[in-house]
DNA sequence: ACGTGTAAGATTTTT
DNA sequence: TCTTACACGT
């Protein structure tokens, strides 16, 4: 065959493909155009790694190593060229299907869609990235396997947890339930919970998970350290707890699947061929035990695509490992790297101000984003009197960009602490913005959620002790701790569960007095675990909240128990929409979406909302207008983090994820003083609002109170006493929509006579026009003279 | 066994 | 400021 004809082909072929993905910038089609062997992707804030990771995988499944490979189809002819020729400059998507020839003429080696997976940080990030997939490539996308670590090594575990000596229907224990354990372990073994606080407890058993270190590992590595020690005995306690409950906490998840690839290497083999092709999204945000379950699943096919950003690694307190994606390098030494540096997202104003800032981290690998973007509008950095002022003006700065055309939901309000969210929603209420809160109290976790989410586990799960004890007397059926304790101990003796002791309680002279109700509760409990399979889950939860007189119990609780009803209705809801996107509905699926589920994973697009999160939430998130609240030494950067330089620059690494989600506007408030925890403190401007550039930012004081705003001030403590707390029902973990808009626009002029609730009549002296509202100021004929926001205090002219 | 009251404690970020 | 734990009395 003439050279010619190949070599031409060859280049046509290459036209043909970059065309089809002609959206990617250079280094971006290098990314898509990668096929095998490790990638690093170091992928700053905004340039598009989704886009990358979704078309990387579009390209391997249709065109597999086609861009690159030196294959010539067999009788290559001068049509050939042609019919790419007539491509070369289509950047539509090609018809593989309708169009056989050019099939073999582009495609090499296609990889089957269920050979990839994707790992990403949330179940929503999966999602999305599911959805575009989907988009671009129809029905195979449904194939590829993307979801989350946790996820993807509960279904691995579903199968396979039996050869670890785990039962398949294994109850997942979040940090809450975690807790309640290691406190029982503390109880178990005489030791004081204030010498030993469970929380550092678990975040010792954690980390050594993190190490691969059993109980019994940490006890030998203690030497004589007596804490250390304690530390291994209740991590021994804490494991033989879960196991013996059948559940698994949040580390175990990656730990046994990793045990379970190490001990058998048939089951890792498995899960090699399946997932020939793995991509790992946030890769910055991986600890040592996800590392090394990546390691293994890619070690046969190398084909492992990490994408990350060392800048925005902000999970080192959780484990998070920076070391995983600054030495991607030396671990997999073949690896390529390709810089993803131009920005997208940002305005040059916000990124040169978002670039300013983290350059003043050392631990780096050292990037420098770029944009064509407009220079865009100056960044505000405003200091006001207290946190109320803080809230005015960002509710101030959003009511104006509403009035001005724009949408609530372009509006998003970050912060460090979740305790900060409560002054800007009260000033959000009484302004009528609507908003949605993301995080925080969040929907399972509240009483009556986990009341019944523990039912359900016992249902799935009788082992699961830690749930039974929490629901066995719950509503009350005369089931005390004495008798919980008394049948605990036989089980304890007998090595069984508690479950099966309660269950047989006449047989044990311990329990006579107490056989009757515990039978009784157990019968109960029987009845509902032999329907499991047989009716749908939303009656299934019918009828367990007659049978265990759950509803009966909330009726009894007035409007408070109405309020806990709707959310237990809500988690009905949930459950319906469960069984109906499932293939196939199981209980047992159910319990795993929720056990692995966050508030971040609802947020959803509809609906006109400010938006308000924490910092670390909002990661992988943009907004047209972001504020960041509480720019103060003490508050961002936190005081602990002040005085040790890592944690200083993890929080340096979250200031520039928080700044770098603003498209268009960035808005930067600290309060000279503010309450928190009860007590005021007073905090100077952050260190990371000063190291951004004066070229990009003004200064606004706004400290100086008019006795005006003083007045303002403490009238809206006294309204806040009125407002008793009107929201706080809706669920979901969404915040509350602001209620009523304001009211029919009474028009009060001096001189009206007007009624208040409670400071009686009395006589407009002026009236201002607010924001949203008016501001009228009534001499009381008992009270004197007031400043009240009209429509708040529902003023009634008389 | 259960409900009430008071005291102390805790507050970063979350799969 | 808000929640949780424990002690007390019934």
């Amino acid at each position: 065959m003439d050279t010619g004809i190949t070599l031409r082909f060859l280049a046509l072929k290459k036209q043909v493909l970059k065309k089809q993905f002609s959206r990617m910038n250079d280094r971006q089609a290098e990314a898509v155009f990668h096929t095998n062997g490790p990638l690093l992707i170091l992928a700053g804030a905004g340039s598009g790694k989704t886009t990358v990771i979704v078309n990387r995988i579009a390209n391997l499944v249709r065109y597999g190593l086609g861009y690159y490979s030196a294959y010539i189809p067999e009788d290559l002819k001068e049509a050939d060229l042609k019919l790419l020729e007539q491509y070369s400059a289509d950047s539509q998507p090609l018809d593989l299907e309708g169009e056989p020839r050019l099939k073999e003429l582009l495609c090499y080696h296609p990889v089957q869609p269920w050979n990839i997976l994707a790992i990403t940080f949330t179940n929503k990030a999966a999602g999305e990235l599911k959805e575009r997939l989907t988009a671009m490539l129809g029905e195979p996308a449904a194939e590829v396997q993307a979801s989350t670590f946790h996820s993807a090594c509960v279904r691995i575990l579903r199968r396979d947890i039996e050869r670890l000596g785990y039962s398949r229907s294994f109850t997942i224990y979040d940090t809450d339930d975690s807790l309640r354990v290691i406190k029982d372990c503390l109880k178990a073994l005489n030791l004081d919970d204030k010498m030993f606080p469970p929380r550092q407890a678990l975040s010792v058993i954690s980390k050594a998970k993190d190490a691969g270190q059993s109980g019994e590992e940490l006890l030998r590595s203690a030497g004589d350290d007596y804490r250390i020690t304690m530390f291994g005995k209740i991590y021994q306690q804490y494991q033989k707890a879960l196991k013996d409950a059948n559940a698994v906490d949040f580390d175990d998840i990656i730990l046994l699947t990793v045990q379970l690839f190490q001990q058998f290497p048939e089951v890792l083999e498995y899960y090699q061929n399946r997932w020939q092709y793995i991509m790992v999204d946030e890769y910055q945000d991986t600890n040592h035990m996800q590392y090394l379950l990546v390691s293994l699943l890619a070690q046969k096919y190398q084909n492992l695509c990490v994408v990350g950003d060392d800048d925005q690694s902000i999970y080192k307190f959780r484990g998070a490992n920076i070391e995983n994606i600054l030495s991607f390098e030396k671990q997999f030494p073949k690896a390529t790297v390709i810089r993803l540096e131009q920005n997208y997202r940002c305005t040059k104003t916000i990124l040169g101000a978002a670039n300013a800032v983290i350059e003043h981290n050392l631990e780096r690998k050292g990037k420098t984003l770029w944009t064509e973007n407009e220079s865009g509008d100056t960044i505000e950095i405003t200091r006001t009197y207290d946190e109320q002022g803080e809230a005015s003006y960002i509710a101030e700065k959003i009511l104006d960009w509403v009035k001005q055309g724009g949408k609530f939901a372009d509006n998003a309000i970050l912060y460090r602490m979740n305790a900060q969210s409560n002054a800007i929603e009260k000033t959000f209420l009484r302004h009528a913005i609507p908003y949605k809160i993301v995080g925080g109290l969040k929907f399972y976790e509240r009483k009556e959620v986990k009341d019944i989410v523990a039912y359900l586990s016992v249902l799935n799960n009788p082992a699961d002790n830690l749930r039974l004890r929490r629901i066995i007397n719950e509503p009350k059926r005369g089931i005390g701790d004495a008798t919980i304790a008394a049948a605990q101990q036989i089980a304890d003796g007998l090595g069984v569960s508690l479950f099966d002791v309660i269950r047989e309680a006449d047989r044990y002279p311990a329990l006579a007095k107490k056989a009757k109700v515990l039978t009784e509760f157990t019968g109960m409990l029987q009845q509902l675990m032999d329907d499991v399979d047989l009716i749908p889950l939303d009656e299934l939860l019918d009828d367990l909240l007659e049978k265990s007189d759950y509803r009966k119990y909330l009726e009894l609780q007035g409007s408070e128990g109405k309020n806990r009803m709707e959310n237990v209705q809500e988690l009905k809801s949930n459950i319906v929409r469960y069984a109906e996107s499932a293939e196939e509905p199981l209980l047992s699926g159910f319990l795993e979406e929720i056990a692995l589920y966050t508030d971040l994973d609802q947020l959803d697009e509809q609906g006109d909302y400010a938006v308000m999160m924490t910092l670390h939430s909002a990661k992988g998130l943009e907004f047209p207008n972001v504020f960041i609240a509480g720019m103060e030494d003490g508050i961002f950067p936190g005081r602990q983090s002040i005085g040790s330089p890592s944690e200083l620059e993890e929080e340096r690494r979250l200031a520039y994820v928080g700044i770098t989600r603003a498209k268009k506007r960035l808005y930067l408030t600290a309060s000279a003083q503010r309450l928190i925890f009860g007590q005021t403190i007073r905090n100077s401007i952050s260190r990371f609002a000063m190291e951004i550039p004066e070229q990009y930012r003004v200064l606004e004081d706004k400290t100086v109170v008019t006795a005006a705003q003083l007045k303002e001030n403490s009238n809206h403590l006294m309204r806040r006493k009125l407002m008793v707390q009107s929201g706080r029902s809706l669920g979901i973990g969404t915040g509350t929509v602001a209620q009523e808009a304001p009211s029919a626009k009474l028009k009060l002029t001096a001189g009206d006579r007007v009624k208040h609730k409670i400071f009686g009549e009395g006589t407009v002296l002026s009236a201002v026009p607010m924001a949203n509202d008016t501001l009228v100021e009534v001499h009381f004929d008992k009270v004197g003279t007031k400043k009240i926001m009209q429509n708040f205090a529902k003023l009634e002219r008389i």
